[in-house]
DNA sequence: ATAGGGTTAG
C-alpha cells in the first residue's frame, strides 16, 4: 500500500479502505501504517481494526486489544463475539469478567454474544443470571438469544418461559421459539405460537415448513406450503424451497418436487449450486437417476457438495461403478473430497462388497486427504464386512474403533448376522441394540423374529415381557407414497385406506410378476 | 461512525 496515501486520507476514507480489505496480511500492513501515522490514537480506529481481526484471526486481535489502553464495550463485545465463533468459547466469559473487572457497564450488545460463548446450560444460566442482576438492559436481540439457547440445550420450558415473561419480542423471538419447540419435539406448541403470532415472514413459514419436515410430519409441511403459496402474502424464498424439496426427496414426492423444479426453472434459479445439489438429491431419492446425472452434467459451478450429492445419488441407485468413477473423476479434476463424500463412496463399495476397495479408500481418506473417519465411515465398514459374511472381522472392527457404536453400528452387524444365519452373534448385537435403544419396539420384534425362526421361544416370550415392563409402545410399521400432492401412509395390516380393495389388487399382480421374490409377506398393505 | 437474533442442500 502507498504510504502517501494512508498518510492524507481523512478518517471516513480510512474506514471505507479498511472495509475494502479482504485478508489478514492486508489488515496487518494497515495496522503497522495506523500506529506509524499515529493514527491508533484514534480509538474507533483501532475498534475497527480489532473487530475486523477478532472473526478471522482472534489471537491477533487479543494482541491489539492487550495494546489497547482504554478498551471501550464496542471493543469487549467485538472481542467477545470473535471467541464465540472459535472453540475457545470459555475465553467469552473470561474477557466479560475482565470487563466488569475494568469497570466497564456492559450494554444491550454485549449479551447476545456473550450467550453465544455459552457452550452448556450452567454457563448460560450464569449469564441469564447476570442480565437479570443488571435489569433494564432487554431488547428483542437479547430474548431471541435466550430463547434459541435455552432450546438449543434442551430447556424448552426455559426458552417458554423466556418468552412468555419477556415484554420485548418481535417476529424473530416467536420464530425462534417456533424452531426449539420442533427441535425438542412440541409440535402442538410450536403450532400454537405460530397462529398466535402478531405477524408472520417468510423464515416464520421455513421454520414451520422444516420443523414439521424434521418431526416426520410431511404431509402437514406439504399442507403449510400450499396454504403460503395460496395466501400470496409471503413469497417462498430460496432456503424454504430448499427444505421443501428436502422433504420431497424424503417421501418420494415427485410431483411436488417436479413443481418446485419447474418454478425454478422459470425463476432462472435451476443452475443455482445449492438449488442444482438439492435436486441431484432429490431426483436420486425418487429413483430418477438419469435426471439426477442430467442436472449435474447442466451444472457450471459445482462444489464438494454437488460431487458427493452425486456419488451418493448414482451409489444407491445401483450405480456403483459409475459412482466409484465419479469419485476418482472428482480426485482429478474436481473440489478436494470431504467426510460426506467418502460416505458416498463408501456405500458405492458397500452395495457391491468391495471390500478391499473400501479398505483402501478407508487408508486413502486418513493419509491423503486428512480426514479422520468418523462413526459414519466406520459403520460403512462394518456394513460392508458384515454383509459380504465377514462377521468376525466387523465385531473386531467395532472393538477397535475409536468411539461406542451406536444404534447404527449394531443394526449393520445384527443385518449381516442375520443374512449369514450367525445366531450366536445376532444374539450378542441384538441385545446390545435393545439396551442402546430400549424404546425402539423395532429392535425387540427383530430379535424376537429371530428366536422364532429357531424356535427359541422362551426368548421370545422374554422379550415380550420386556416390552410390557419397560412399556414400549409398539406402533405398527409404516410407509407412505405421494400421488398428486397427497402423501398416503400405510400401517402394517392397515384397512383404512379407502382403495384398500385396489390396492391389494395391485399388490396381487406385483406379487405374480415377481415369482423369484423371496421376501416374507406384504409389502404394506 | 465501530458490535447482536430466527429458516438453509450432502
Amino acid at each position: 500500500m502507498n504510504r502517501t496515501i494512508v498518510n492524507t486520507i481523512s478518517n471516513p476514507q480510512y474506514l471505507r479502505l479498511l472495509q475494502k480489505c479482504s485478508t489478514m496480511d492486508q489488515l496487518k500492513q494497515i495496522h503497522a501504517q495506523t500506529i506509524t501515522m499515529g493514527l491508533a490514537r484514534f480509538t474507533y480506529i483501532t475498534s475497527k481494526l480489532l473487530a475486523f481481526s477478532a472473526t478471522s484471526d482472534i489471537d491477533y486481535a487479543h494482541t491489539i486489544l492487550n495494546q489497547t489502553s482504554m478498551p471501550t464495550i464496542f471493543d469487549y463485545n467485538s472481542m467477545i463475539l470473535g471467541y464465540s465463533k472459535t472453540s475457545k468459547q470459555e475465553f467469552g466469559i473470561l474477557l466479560y469478567t475482565q470487563m466488569r473487572n475494568n469497570r466497564i457497564q456492559p450494554n444491550a450488545r454485549t449479551f447476545p454474544v456473550l450467550i453465544k460463548t455459552c457452550n452448556c446450560i450452567s454457563s448460560l444460566l450464569q449469564v441469564h443470571g447476570q442480565i437479570v442482576k443488571l435489569g433494564n438492559i432487554s431488547d428483542v436481540y437479547l430474548t431471541s438469544s435466550l430463547i434459541c439457547t435455552y432450546s438449543h440445550y434442551k430447556a424448552i420450558k426455559s426458552a417458554i418461559q423466556v418468552f412468555r415473561e419477556n415484554p420485548y419480542k418481535n417476529v424473530v423471538c416467536c420464530t425462534s421459539l417456533i424452531t426449539g419447540c420442533f427441535n425438542n419435539g412440541l409440535v402442538d406448541e410450536a403450532c400454537k405460537v405460530f397462529d398466535e403470532m402478531p405477524e408472520r415472514s417468510d423464515v416464520s413459514y421455513s421454520a414451520m415448513i422444516s420443523g414439521f419436515v424434521r418431526n416426520e410430519l410431511f404431509n402437514k409441511a406439504f399442507d403449510f406450503f400450499h396454504r403460503l403459496k395460496n395466501c400470496n402474502l409471503v413469497k417462498p424464498n430460496r432456503s424454504l424451497l430448499l427444505t421443501i424439496l428436502t422433504a420431497c426427496g424424503t417421501v418420494g414426492a415427485l410431483n411436488i418436487g417436479q413443481n418446485i423444479h419447474h418454478q425454478l426453472i422459470e425463476d432462472s434459479f435451476c443452475f443455482d449450486l445449492q438449488f442444482g445439489t438439492s435436486l441431484i438429491d432429490f431426483y436420486s431419492k425418487c429413483g430418477d437417476i438419469e435426471k439426477a446425472e442430467d442436472i449435474f452434467t447442466n451444472m457450471p459451478f459445482k462444489d464438494v457438495a454437488t460431487w458427493s450429492a452425486m456419488v451418493m445419488g448414482l451409489a444407491t441407485n445401483g450405480k456403483n461403478e459409475t459412482a466409484i468413477n465419479l469419485f476418482e473423476d472428482m480426485t482429478q479434476k474436481g473440489p478436494v473430497p470431504n467426510d460426506i463424500t467418502f460416505i458416498a463412496v463408501l456405500v458405492a463399495c458397500n452395495h457391491k462388497s468391495l471390500v478391499t476397495k473400501a479398505w483402501c479408500l478407508l487408508g486413502k481418506m486418513k493419509k491423503l486427504f486428512g480426514i479422520q473417519p468418523g462413526i459414519e465411515h466406520y459403520g460403512c465398514m462394518v456394513d460392508l464386512l458384515a454383509r459380504s459374511g465377514q462377521l468376525k472381522r466387523a465385531e473386531i472392527l467395532i472393538n477397535l474403533m475409536p468411539m461406542a457404536p451406536d444404534e447404527a453400528i449394531w443394526g449393520s452387524f445384527l443385518h449381516g448376522c442375520l443374512i449369514h444365519s450367525e445366531i450366536f452373534l445376532a444374539e450378542k448385537a441384538g441385545k446390545c441394540l435393545i439396551e442402546l435403544d430400549p424404546c425402539n419396539s423395532g429392535r425387540y420384534v427383530v430379535l424376537a423374529n429371530m428366536y422364532a425362526d429357531i424356535g427359541k421361544w422362551e426368548g421370545v416370550i422374554g422379550l415380550r415381557n420386556l416390552m410390557v415392563e419397560r412399556k414400549v409402545d409398539t406402533t405398527p410399521g409404516w410407509s407412505f407414497i405421494e400421488v398428486d400432492g397427497i402423501v398416503h401412509k400405510f400401517f402394517v395390516n392397515d384397512q383404512c385406506h379407502p382403495r384398500v380393495k385396489d390396492l391389494h389388487k395391485v399388490l396381487q399382480v406385483l406379487n405374480n410378476v415377481s415369482i423369484n421374490q423371496t421376501a416374507s409377506g406384504p409389502l404394506c398393505t
